[in-house]
DNA sequence: CAAATATATATAACTTTCTTATATATAAAT
DNA sequence: ATTTATATATAAGAAAGTTATATATATTTG
């Protein structure tokens, strides 16, 4: 059972998704990717971002390879060869969680008494 | 913007949602119904559910009723007619957030780079 | 008939996650 | 010259949720 795991750490597998579909990213671009794709939706803060980044890094899901673009110095992270199956994974539960809240509002669903006559 | 509020607290919505539903509900009920809608993947735990329920009643959303029913106290749980829209308007941005949630996984749509040639 | 499981409510300690605030620095636009 | 956009990062604090604990009755199983 998840158990509410991903309720809380949605973030984290949306930030892998993006890392698994672009082959490497740097921070401020995964904030304003995060934010066009939700149409502003959801904001992905730096307090947020990092910590998960540094944390995945440690883990050895991804990796960094630091470049200088217009004199300022840029951190790509990437998914690692020996994390992909543990970024895919992850990323398959919170699909599962999705469609698992999506039943939540489909009308009437938990619905337990209804009127009959 | 919703800001991530609503990725913690996603037990929160449903949790209005069922009350919204059913009228009334006991907070053991509560937690096999979520259980059973879910299919076992998502656990509300009591440490979860009744803070949650106990913060809803001091912010006047839900009211309770006190019940012997066996000879054990049964503690019922529903909406407040001031409570209602409140309740629709959470229930109503939870909805929102998991479509926007859907987005992210559709294949390639957070794709930067494509191979053209 | 004893033990385990299901029913039932609730609190406390703890952990994780996320927000908000802060620090630093360059480039471009107004 | 100031503001806005780009860029990385940490620290303090709040909020949410987990795990453990307490209490108690009813039902089922061995």
């Amino acid at each position: 059972m998840a158990s509410n795991d991903l309720l809380k750490g949605m973030l984290k597998p949306i930030i892998l998704k993006l890392l698994l579909e672009n082959g490497k990213m740097y921070g401020y671009e995964i904030t304003q990717l995060v934010k066009e794709i939700s149409g502003g939706e959801i904001e992905l803060t730096f307090g947020a971002l990092y910590p998960i980044l540094h944390k995945l890094e440690v883990e050895g899901i991804v990796k960094t390879e630091s470049e200088v673009i217009n004199n300022r110095n840029r951190i790509y992270y990437s998914i690692t060869q020996k994390g992909n199956s543990k970024a895919k994974e992850k990323i398959a539960e919170f699909e599962e969680m999705v469609k698992t809240l999506k039943v939540f509002f489909k009308p009437n669903f938990g619905l337990k008494y209804e009127f009959i006559g």
